[in-house]
DNA sequence: CGATTGTTTGACGGGTCTCAAACTAAGTGG
DNA sequence: CCACTTAGTTTGAGACCCGTCAAACAATCG
């Protein structure tokens, strides 16, 4: 277990800082976090749903899914994360994995001791607010999801679920003709939207034949940025990443005060 | 604004309690929490997405849930809350609606201001702990939601949110028989599930004519616990309502020591 | 270059939606 | 307490979106 080693919590604070203000020493804190990293090949499970855990996930380089199971073997992938992203800081309260994790591509998991981000977060609220407030907007994108399985077709699913990605992925602004990598099965995109691996395949066609998206090997370009967050009805202010700057035209969030400073 | 009353605030408690242990301090912090009751009707939206709130809002009687709406107009409603639910506790770390709040029957709710539940938890880290942790398990609700509409038919989303419901109802152990108000409208039960109100009907129908519950005006009756829990792939773990002794069969949860006294 | 995995396309079937109307329960005013 | 109104439930017939099954094609990898 590696004690010091900055460039590799680096994200992780970039993260947090895009939504929460932190003191010198509280950023100090985060990036001298302990950590194990760790190689996850594709399709492997590394988190079983249920199990007792003793650390988070930070991803600093790949793709993860949390996912569920029907009594018929058929998977729903109930969220996504990537690069920069701390997957299951809510274990730190409740230390028992709520789902399975899966990597969807090859992925470097960083796995970070829940002692040290308890003795953090008692030790500094601004910290707290901060891991607090990370769960809170995986909650957001949560509700989105239940809203798109819920009550968009295919299409609008489809297009609501690569408006999400582009703007996860990109720090630049979105604009037509940006492309990221997209690494992702069919099968897997299927798992994520509660549809099947053909459906998804047609929708997709769609979507290319309408000049909205294009897709070369694993890379998505956008084509039509409009009309995709038109297609996907998709306000990007839930995900918080940011102000116009980030490339999603969202609200530049207003972090608050660190708690310890409210009376 | 009333200061104190414990009588109304003790729910809230009683809440947190089951998942998080508390100092006789801190509980005291939580007993004297300030707040404002306000009534509210049947179909009422009380919050609207995107406002900006200097307060959360307790559950003192009724059912609330959160939606949003396609452009065609469809509702989604994305959670529920009942009577003794903090609604929206993410909203002191990101203080702007996520989605609309809509009361589902009459319903009285209590303001609390963000100011106090900041302060609160900024000079108690088992205090923010305690409050984080119940947005972690409203985020794992969730997580069963986008299973539930995504890979779950009808009659298997309808029984999973009858147990779901059913055991955030019950204190007592839930065995056949065992019955409790649910004063909903299949409009809106189609809302939670992703459905039209004319198959929820058809789908209720079903599982009455398969004994295994009943509706009489508006109460459910459940005939046949395990064969609901197994049409609904219902695992109560998630809920992390208690014991056996909740009804719900899960495992004990171990509240963990709160923060500050991790070393 | 062969084997494996993922993509694409077609035909057909089914679960759910849509539209519509009858029926029932609940609430309202005289 | 009774007409009246409104909201919610129930049922039927037909349409459609998406699933299922199957097979050909393309890409990736060792």
């Amino acid at each position: 277990m590696r004690t010091s080693c900055p460039s590799t919590m680096l994200p992780f604070l970039q993260k947090l800082e895009t939504r929460s203000i932190l003191t010198e020493e509280e950023k100090r804190i985060i990036l001298d976090l302990p950590f194990r990293p760790m190689r996850v090949a594709a399709n492997q499970d590394f988190v079983q749903q249920g199990e007792e855990l003793t650390h988070s996930c930070f991803i600093l380089e790949g793709m993860v899914g949390t996912f569920g199971q029907n009594k018929r073997g058929e998977r729903q992938i109930t969220s996504v994360f990537m690069a920069g992203d701390m997957i299951d800081l809510n274990t730190v309260v409740i230390p028992q994995a709520i789902a399975d994790l899966q990597a969807l591509i090859p992925s470097t998991i960083l796995q970070v001791p829940h002692s040290a981000l308890r003795r953090a977060a008692g030790q500094y609220p601004g910290i707290a607010e901060a891991f607090w407030r990370e769960c809170v907007i995986d909650a957001a994108v949560l509700n989105e999801w239940v809203m798109n399985v819920g009550r968009r077709d295919a299409r609008s699913r489809l297009a609501h679920l690569l408006c999400e990605i582009a703007c996860r992925t990109g720090r630049k602004p979105i604009e037509d003709g940006y492309s990221f990598p997209f690494p992702i099965t069919q099968n897997q995109l299927a798992d994520m939207l509660g549809l099947t691996a053909v459906h998804v395949n047609r929708t997709m066609k769609g979507l290319r034949e309408d000049k909205i998206i294009d897709t070369v090997h694993r890379t998505v370009k956008i084509l039509n940025w409009i009309r995709l967050t038109q297609l996907g009805e998709f306000d990007p202010a839930y995900l918080r990443l940011g102000g116009a700057d980030s490339g999603c035209g969202g609200p530049v969030p207003v972090p608050l005060p660190p708690m310890q400073m409210v009376q």
